[in-house]
DNA sequence: TAGATTGTTAATCGATTAACAATC
DNA sequence: TAGATTGTTAATCGATTAACAATC
């Protein structure tokens, strides 16, 4: 449980750390050692007080004069992040996004892996996936709760985004990934994120002619 | 070209629209012919005054008393959102993802449908996924230019993104939709959205535990 | 009519930026 | 040292909310 004492961090800030963190990656596996909020920001189209605002937050990370050392900074965030362990998620729906997602090799490094698969659907059930079988939506409660697990992913029909979601509720999810073309209501204690491709090109399309 | 007298709506009401155009055609979906801002709110977690101030941006498309016609309501988001049309897409990168959003069915009742795919693996190359055959990246340019192809989605390699993307804009694509794991540069009048499951994931373990 | 709900205003709230002393 | 860059403050800017007259 969040300490009392813990600063509340509002969550527009929260959402920049992850691509933070993914861009000094990134620096770093180019070799670069150091950095300063001005290069960080060219690279993110962020500016640099808003970097340096955001890292005052969470700590002292740089020094004057010099800036971050990447290294440390990758440390830090991946501390406030929770990222310095590897979260176990279940993956529901194995059509073919949910292939495509299972064999995706970016989850791995970034502190997430997928550890079971469901689907509703007789054909797919019981058939490898990747290094998993596809297991049986029915039975998805009991095995979650056992194994403990908290994140999700859902690449289902948006009709049975609702449905699907309160019963990763139900069983303990706490974070879910939601793939479907469908806003979902959840305890207020459940965080969410979407991803819909369609929502992201129409806000593209405002703009164009 | 966008008329000087138009008003300049912020980018943060823009991308609501779509969210507000989904959950209008779910409710049309069910039958639904009337809602308010109240319930429409409920549906999303967004608050009414909010839904009202935003539409009000564009028009007058309430009745006091009764709320929206939603019929009515979505053809207008439609006509706002541009996608009263069908754009041409291009997709670049036939992986596992690729294929994936090659056969998705959900773009074409949206304004979207993928005209063109790319990749640079002479395996791929002249493979059929779905009712398009793979094309060779290196004739992108001229093929895009020659289609008129504005909009493009990208599931390349982190490290060919930035000059998938440089190709992208030299051939007249004005939106893109980024799937690779990559802040990319691109000049001011090309808009650009990301989608990187990891970036939502470690937005939501920092609230867990 | 009476009840409901809009569109809009003004107030509040929160996020971003600019600037600079501190200091590496 | 001199130059560079942080962390932080105060000012600015923008977004959200609450409230209500208008009116269907």
């Amino acid at each position: 449980m969040e300490k009392m004492t813990d600063k509340i961090i509002p969550d527009v800030i929260v959402g920049r750390l992850p691509r933070y963190l993914r861009t000094l990656q990134h620096m770093q596996a180019e070799g670069i050692q150091t950095t300063s909020s001005q290069e960080l920001g060219e690279r993110l189209g962020i500016s640099a007080a808003q970097i340096r605002k955001d890292l005052s937050q969470f700590g002292e990370f740089g020094k004057q004069g010099t800036g971050y050392a990447i290294p440390f900074l990758v440390n830090q965030l991946r501390t406030i992040l929770k990222v310095d362990r590897l979260w176990d998620m279940a993956l529901v729906g194995a059509g073919d996004l949910g292939h495509a997602i299972a064999r995706y090799q970016g989850f791995i490094d970034c502190g997430f892996r997928i550890v079971m698969i469901f689907d509703n659907d007789p054909v797919k059930i019981g058939t490898q996936l990747g290094e998993l079988v596809i297991q049986d939506s029915a039975e998805m409660g009991s095995l979650l709760k056992s194994a403990g697990i908290h994140v999700a992913m859902m690449t289902v029909p948006a009709a049975a985004a609702q449905s699907v979601a309160e019963q990763l509720v139900a069983a303990g999810v706490r974070a879910i990934l939601n793939y479907a073309p469908m806003s979902i209501n959840v305890p207020h204690d459940v965080r969410v994120q979407y991803i819909d491709p369609v929502i992201h090109l129409q806000r593209m399309t405002y703009y164009l002619e």
